[in-house]
DNA sequence: CGCGGGTTTGAATGAGTTCAATCACGGTGG
DNA sequence: CCACCGTGATTGAACTCATTCAAACCCGCG
């Protein structure tokens, strides 16, 4: 609960009983392995997920084999808040990495927030951000370049690690395959291992060991037009 | 309102007193000429709109004038709800033809709905359903062709228009250039010209004065995997 | 008419895909 | 310790889908 109280408590002052409260809430933990399904298409979820550690991904499989991954998930991701127990989802969630998962029943998740105003603000903000990243997504593939997407991503992906963890590096622990990166980006897997070689040709970036190293920051993100201010990561100033 | 009422009202079974407090809120009915700004880039909105009649798009430029068009927004749309007086936004929102919006304030607004849970939960609604288009919209222009994409987007706004219409019909009317549908499929102009040609020669569809009737729908949704449980549209009653 | 916005068509170009081969690397078994 | 996998990354060559640029076209309107 550590994670979600970092990345909650970052956008609201909350009193630490206020997140007693939600993390005393009947829950089960779970731990899925690379590959493993968390939601299938179709299910009726009546669970809030939060991610406790390692990646996920929501994504989409087409007849043919296709796949379009709309989001990557990082640890104090919460899912789906959105859908409760009403409507079946229209897209799967499979853990990229080992993951390990708190899973809490919807009913007792909404009683927590609706009885707690503060939290319920958090979890509001949470959604936003969410929201403006599918947004940015879309931009992301619909009019930016290969070159400029994945620079672009790794960019965003570097901040909300950093957002997690408590501190900006430079360096982006990438522990999947490129596969997912072109299945995000809209992109062969050929085409993604051209393009990062040539961002490292360029000097934008360099791989280190099971990671990349970002070189040049601000030239990169002038050169793919990414702006962090989308992803909300300011604090919230509560005006009471 | 009617239209907004027309809408909301297909999720949940609304007193009409409920209705009544929503649309006696304080507002101002606004209008706005195709291609007018309704919200800006960096605006911080205090306000909720509500399009009462006509089009609207909701978009980013990119420097260098590409222009991403995040959804199109139909009468009974309302935007921000998620951003409240909080954050700037980080896109913009025209009117895509003539348009006439009814303004709230957020607060009085969020009065409204935090007193009406019948209310809050129609609005819940709108908003799994406003996610559910974005998600889609990502899958549409990461893994589909240029065929399967315009075919696809016809298909929405078919059945998207028909929830706000109250029935289901082959006709689409598209009061809009086709620049809009390139800049909202990640397609150029002619191309989108190309493939809508296409679609005619190979009997999907047919342009009837001023919009596009649909010749083949089952074919159609087929061929491009369009399944309109996405948009959660099932308690409407359609007579098809 | 003739203008102007929007659409269509053609030809050349280009970005990204596909297929296939090669490489790099960590793990496993002999 | 080394040979042999298997998975994922990289490279090359041919190909394809979509873009770009430019010209022609269409049509409603002053």
């Amino acid at each position: 609960m550590k994670t979600l109280m970092k990345r909650v408590g970052h956008y609201v002052d909350l009193i630490d009983d206020e997140f007693e409260n939600l993390s005393q809430l009947p829950h089960r933990m779970e731990t899925r392995r690379p590959g493993e399904e968390i939601v299938a298409v179709g299910d009726t979820i009546d669970f809030v997920f939060v991610i406790e550690s390692g990646w996920a991904i929501r994504y989409r499989i087409l007849d043919d084999g296709r796949r379009q991954i709309l989001n990557f998930m990082l640890p104090g991701a919460c899912f789906d808040m959105m859908s409760m127990a009403y409507a079946k989802s229209d897209h799967a969630v499979s853990a990229a990495t080992e993951v390990t998962l708190r899973r809490i029943k919807s009913s007792d998740f909404l009683r927590a927030i609706s009885t707690r105003p503060k939290l319920a603000t958090a979890f509001w903000w949470v959604a936003i951000q969410e929201e403006a990243i599918l947004r940015e997504q879309i931009i992301r593939i619909g009019r930016r370049s290969a070159k400029e997407r994945v620079a672009h991503l790794l960019l965003e992906l570097n901040r909300r690690i950093a957002a997690v963890e408590g501190r900006l590096t430079d360096m982006i622990d990438l522990p999947f395959p490129q596969a997912l990166f072109a299945d995000a980006l809209g992109l062969s897997i050929v085409h993604v291992s051209r393009t990062l070689t040539k961002l490292k040709t360029e000097g934008y970036i360099k791989t280190v060991s099971q990671g990349i190293q970002i070189l040049e920051r601000d030239k990169m993100a002038e050169m793919c037009d990414f702006d962090s201010r989308y992803l909300h990561l300011e604090r919230l100033k509560l005006t009471d």
